[in-house]
DNA sequence: ATAATGATTCGCT
DNA sequence: GCGAATCATTATG
């Protein structure tokens, strides 16, 4: 993987684009980072999710679900959305698309590029290992994000901040089902949102091979 | 006010 | 591979 980085922010215009499940590939190679009270951490992100309200039962806004948790998936494309999963852990969201539009695109791994110690220690490890950033909770704990951080708009002065790099080549991205969406019923069950750079360690699970980009 | 659920992680077998 | 941990969030009364 030879993944360029630069340290132009991603514009406004990225996270504007109404195609949430493009947002989604699109953010594969980009890298995120954070300052938490002056602690520089970075990674690259590997591995994506889209969501796609109002149409996508696995969505949290399915059929313009409207609740204090769900309102931020309606501000414009470019804010965080970070809520609680199973009470403890913080998920990390992107959101796109317009205003009012309730898209997201969840990142679940990333690789780490910058700040190791610092996250070896926000993770409560002794040493760098894959498992430090392979799965959505533990990249948000690692880059120091919290739920206070919800609703933040992703600009030059937030603490979080997505910087621009190289496309990963379409025949590096690999598709599959979405992870904990087995309860769903219907096709949005099977809908391939989840994106991952190929043959990356980083990437939370092992691949799931039956589709490579094409749905 | 109460009960059910979960876009997960970790430790143990 | 399996199950517990643990509580924010939501729906319902």
């Amino acid at each position: 993987m030879s993944i360029t980085k630069t340290n132009n922010i991603l514009p406004a215009s990225f996270y504007l684009r109404t195609d949430v499940v493009q947002c989604a590939k699109d953010l594969l190679g980009k890298t995120i980072r954070t300052n938490i009270e002056g602690q520089i951490t970075e990674g690259i992100i590997v591995e994506t999710e889209a969501y796609r309200g109002p149409d996508d039962r696995g969505c949290h806004a399915y059929n313009h679900r409207m609740t204090p948790r769900t309102k931020t998936m309606y501000l414009p494309g470019g804010h965080a959305y970070v809520y609680i999963c199973y009470g403890m852990h913080p998920m990390m969201n992107v959101v796109t698309s317009l205003e009012g539009d309730a898209h997201a695109v969840l990142i679940r791994a990333i690789k780490p590029i910058t700040g190791h110690d610092i996250m070896v220690q926000r993770r409560c490890m002794d040493k760098m290992s894959p498992t430090i950033t392979n799965g959505p909770g533990k990249l948000a704990i690692a880059l120091g994000i919290e739920k206070s951080l919800d609703a933040c708009e992703l600009n030059d002065s937030s603490p979080i901040i997505i910087l621009d790099g190289g496309e990963i080549q379409e025949d590096n991205i690999y598709c599959g089902p979405r992870v904990g969406m087995t309860k769903h019923v219907g096709d949005c069950a099977h809908r391939p949102w989840r994106f991952y750079i190929k043959d990356n360690p980083w990437v939370s699970k092992p691949l799931v091979v039956d589709y490579t980009g094409k749905w």
